[in-house]
DNA sequence: AGGCATGATTGGAG
DNA sequence: CTCCAATCATGCCT
């Protein structure tokens, strides 16, 4: 008996010890994750920019995602909520501040998504959970599975900005923050929300 | 090395 | 809380 129990003792020093050790080393894996995306700034991937753009280009009058729209774009462009929140901080502020400088890109993006919105019908919203894609309807698989294979690498540079078209700079120097541009239509599945670290 | 582009952080305002 | 504006720090190109 004496023996038994100290044996289990023994085993259960071991193990508490293991875990104390793991745990540790998680959060410290954890930390150093955290405070290396401080400061080490890694360009955003090229799914990541084009998501991003789009959106924003095709929202030029109201570029400000809800939460939903934020999540999705995060997904797709195989990023986080907050990055996109960023970004969008980021673009919003730089765009306003030069925009001639974003003409080229604007008119790139707002071609691209016009041609890519043909599903969008009657409604006006359109019921489909899948946003409009550029190129073609649902380039992007959405399985959330970490496969974050570069399919549209065929549309990166679609075409170079028509000359003639008269780009106009927009006069929207400040957006009016309406509340809720787009109605809440959640996807009724949110699930597999995981975070797929492809990079690193 | 320098300059620019870009993502992240910070502080103030609503 | 989110957003804006300024700023920092890094990545990338020359």
């Amino acid at each position: 008996m004496e023996h038994m129990v100290g044996m289990i003792h023994g085993k259960f020093t071991a193990i508490q010890r293991q875990l104390k050790q793991s745990t540790c080393e998680a959060v410290m894996t954890l930390r150093s994750r955290l405070l290396d995306a401080r400061r080490k700034r890694r360009n955003f991937s090229k799914q990541a920019t084009e998501v991003l753009n789009e959106y924003f280009y095709s929202h030029l009058s109201n570029p400000y995602p809800s939460e939903e729209t934020k999540e999705e774009l995060a997904r797709k462009g195989g990023i986080t909520v907050s990055q996109v929140s960023n970004w969008f901080g980021n673009k919003r502020i730089r765009y306003k501040k030069n925009t001639g400088k974003f003409q080229e890109e604007a008119t790139m993006y707002t071609e691209k998504t016009s041609t890519a919105t043909k599903v969008r019908g009657s409604g006006g919203q359109s019921s489909c959970q899948s946003t409009p894609s550029p190129g073609s309807c649902g380039p992007f698989p959405l399985t959330s599975g970490g496969d974050m294979v570069l399919t549209l690498r065929t549309l990166a540079f679609l075409q170079p900005p028509p000359g003639g078209v008269c780009l106009q700079p927009p006069t929207h120097s400040s957006w009016q923050r309406a509340t809720a541009p787009q109605p809440p239509s959640s996807p009724a599945g949110d699930s597999g929300s995981f975070n797929s670290d492809v990079s690193n």
